[in-house]
DNA sequence: CGCACTATCTATAAAAG
DNA sequence: TCTTTTATAGATAGTGC
C-alpha cells in the first residue's frame, strides 16, 4: 500500500484519523468479502480510545449475533452500522 | 489480488476453506495494523456456519473489552486467540 | 476535512512442486 | 492437501484541491 510505513502509532492526529478512515473502509470491504465468499458470519468492531464502538460489520444473522454475543445496547453505542 | 473472482459464495468446499484461511490471515494482519497505527481497539470475529467463534483479534485492553462487550464465555468458545 | 490521483506496496487466485 | 511461487488485482501513503 502506497509508501511503506512502519507499523506503530501515528502520533499526528490528523494523519492518524485519515489512516483510520481509509483502512477501516478496506477492512470492512474485506470482512464483507470473506463473509460472502467463505459463507461465514463476521464481526468487525473498532473501539475508539474513549471506548465507544465505532463500527460494526457483518453479513447475515446480524440481529441474532448481536443478541447472542454482544452485551452493549447497540442503538446507543454504535456510531453507525454497515450490513453487507 | 491474484486472478479476479466474483464475490459470491465459493461452492467448492476445499477452495472455500483455503480462501477462508488465506483471507483470515490477511484480515487479522490488517486488524492488527489499524489497531496499532490508529491507536484503537479492534475486535475481529469470524463465526463458522455452526455458530462457533472461530477467531478473535485485538490489540489492547483485551480482557476489558471481552468483559464489557462479549456475552460468550471466552475460554469455551474461542478456537484460538491472537493478541498483537 | 473530504475526495481524487497515483506510484508503490500488499494480498491473493491459480498454478506448480 | 500443504507449501511455494507467480502473475495480477487491490490497498494505501503521500500529495494536491
Amino acid at each position: 500500500m502506497g509508501r511503506k510505513i512502519e507499523i506503530k502509532k501515528i502520533e499526528e492526529t490528523t494523519k492518524r484519523q485519515v489512516t483510520f478512515s481509509k483502512r477501516r473502509s478496506s477492512l470492512l470491504k474485506k470482512a464483507d468479502e470473506i463473509a460472502i465468499c467463505c459463507d461465514v458470519d463476521v464481526l468487525f468492531v473498532a473501539f475508539s480510545p474513549s471506548g465507544r464502538l465505532n463500527k460494526f460489520c457483518s453479513q447475515q444473522r446480524v440481529e441474532d449475533i448481536l443478541q447472542r454475543y454482544l452485551k452493549v445496547p447497540v442503538e446507543q453505542r454504535l456510531t453507525y452500522m454497515t450490513i453487507s
